[in-house]
DNA sequence: CAGTATCCAAATAGATACTG
DNA sequence: CAGTATCTATTTGGATACTG
């Protein structure tokens, strides 16, 4: 990476650090994703129930999200009426150090006077 | 947290968790915070240069954002033309060991198949 | 219970041109 | 060098109503 002359400026972590971000900062994933890692699987409405603010479209397009991310398993439990659990994959998992340095990264530095 | 009988569902750690993420999930904001972490100080031109594909607006915006959040600090020097530093304050610092667990994770989970 | 379907508003990002 | 001004496009988020 050093000194081969290639026009381009970007740093190629710049990418990967989007992708990361990109999830990150989706209004509700990361509230979500604390949801499931701390209150454990949770159904549909459960999760509703948690979230406070969130209406039922937006809920449901989040959770595809991030299945479709791998951070999330949608697990569908045939019964009547259908029952759908939803829970982190170890991907999801992953992220809980992260997560709690975020928050108290927040505490430190965003929490007072702004 | 525990058993206050509150009627709101959420978490009360949602909404710094939310001011975090809610910064690093701009589309340039962590990127130029990493330019910053690695490139030290730089001018408004040689950031440009470094980030690749980011218009002068933009750039110009987002550095205004990261300051307003305290992340970042504008530094001119009085010369002829003038110059302007940014580099990042304490709290811009303090995000350095996240963003390098961020790329972590985006390599092991994210980079490739999806 | 677990969602979809519509329709709509707001926030973000980008292209391009111009300025002290 | 270091931006601002416009104007436009795209992406998100939200309210409300309806369905298997």
């Amino acid at each position: 990476m050093t000194g081969h002359g290639g026009p381009t400026g970007a740093h190629a972590e710049s990418e990967p650090l989007r992708r990361a971000t990109a999830i990150l900062g989706k209004k509700w994933h990361p509230v979500l994703l604390y949801t499931l890692l701390t209150d454990g699987p949770l159904g549909f409405n459960d999760m509703k129930g948690r979230i406070d603010g969130i209406s039922d479209k937006v809920l449901s397009e989040a959770l595809d999200d991030l299945q479709e991310a791998g951070l999330v398993v949608r697990d569908v439990v045939e019964d009547k009426p259908v029952r759908v659990n939803y829970s982190l994959t170890p991907a999801g998992r992953d992220l809980e150090p992260i997560i709690e340095e975020l928050l108290e990264w927040s505490h430190e530095h965003l929490t007072e006077s702004r």
